[in-house]
DNA sequence: GGCTCATTTTGAACACGTTCAGATTTTTCT
DNA sequence: AGAAAAATCTGAACGTGTTCAAAATGAGCC
């Protein structure tokens, strides 16, 4: 019965991301989520290859469930810096209560691992996600250099990845650094992004999308 | 007996990294580790705190390596590049045969595990390699600005930091790719270190700086 | 040497993630 | 309906990192 079986495959995710929450990742037993989902623990693994792979499957399932709340973020002209904090923003406050289940896909960064958010498991997450910063450009009215263009997303999406990871082990209260952090660098990001256009930025321009495509080959 | 403890910690360690070079990290037991140091599973605990506790220990070797051959590759003013780059060559080269291994380390990203790059335990260390690059910088001859100065060492030291993450996932034969990584990137940050100097960039400069107070704050 | 105490070493035991041979249930086919 | 096949589920077992009570060894002292 394929309803049944989908049935128990959520039961057995939701059991664990409430465990997750409540009690964190490591101090989380495979046992205890068979347990409270009320199977046995090799039903887990039917399920989920391992896990970490449910970690995955909430991160799979987050990036449908963001998709219509980015587009609202993405709505209307902004200024780049506000674009860009509006996008992290909806993110953060979506993973906020697994803030820290983060740091278990983090701790990837080799790109062959299933989890890594560099590799290729992740692509068409990562594809769609820096496609979605070339539409906060676009917004932004900043006239972007041709040579730069092809890259300048993806560059920030590095961006907002650093920032992420900064705000998974942010200990400060309600994660107000973070907040500092993203304010601050993102009016940094726009005025490089402006400045970029300047006849003097030419060479660093080609430079850097000369390093760009030494950075994302066959990645 | 002193002497024949520090031995048999030695012999330990040894036989970790032996085992660790030639199948890996995770392939690698502590009860092969034990056999091949001719004690007991439970001696390599009275030892190593864990198993990334061997990895933390060979970290630690690695700076007491280290310093002279950096001290020798700061030798001599060089352009800002070069600097850059000899710094890193150096690292690059010791660590080698020990590349994959590196990534035990990396996967901590939470500056609240001990093997974290970012972490209390290997401030020490973090502290002594960003002073090298304020080395670095001073024998370049580029004059830095008084509002960037104190920050720049550690920013360089951050990319640094990000070379040598691209390094030990780099899968290209010899590393080719952070090879070239390096020099372009290398190019581009002395360009920009430069360009800050323009009045143009006082805005920037002064943005950069509050940013870094944000970053390094109680960190 | 014998006694005391700290240091070092042992190896069995624990909890964990994971695997797997088999039991049970559901679906498919006639 | 009944048999065969596929999907689902079970729980014991494996190998792992780690812990720990107890044994062995060493150092200091009389």
């Amino acid at each position: 019965m394929n309803a049944k079986s989908a049935e128990t495959r959520a039961r057995i995710l939701d059991a664990a991301m409430e465990l997750f929450r409540r009690q964190g990742f490591e101090e989380t037993t495979m046992r205890e989520i068979a347990a409270e989902a009320g199977v046995a623990t090799g039903a887990a693994y039917y399920y989920f290859d391992s896990k970490d792979a449910i970690v995955l499957a909430f991160y799979d399932q987050s990036q449908q469930d963001l998709e219509p709340l980015i587009e609202q973020a993405l709505a209307g002209a902004k200024r780049l810096k506000e674009g860009l904090g509006a996008l992290l923003e909806v993110k953060l406050q979506y993973f906020e209560p697994n803030r820290r289940l983060l740091g278990a896909l983090a701790a990837h960064a080799d790109p062959d691992h299933p989890l890594s958010p560099f590799g290729e498991r992740t692509r068409p997450i990562r594809e769609r996600d820096v496609a979605s910063f070339a539409r906060v450009l676009e917004s932004s009215g900043i006239r972007v250099a041709r040579d730069l263009e092809p890259h300048l997303p993806r560059i920030l999406w590095m961006y907002q990845m650093g920032l992420i990871l900064f705000w998974i082990y942010d200990r400060s209260p309600a994660q107000a650094r973070t907040r500092t952090l993203v304010a601050k660098s993102g009016a940094i990001v726009e005025r490089l992004v402006k400045l970029t256009a300047f006849p003097l930025m030419r060479p660093v321009r080609r430079m850097v999308a000369d390093l760009m495509d030494t950075v994302t080959e066959e990645l």
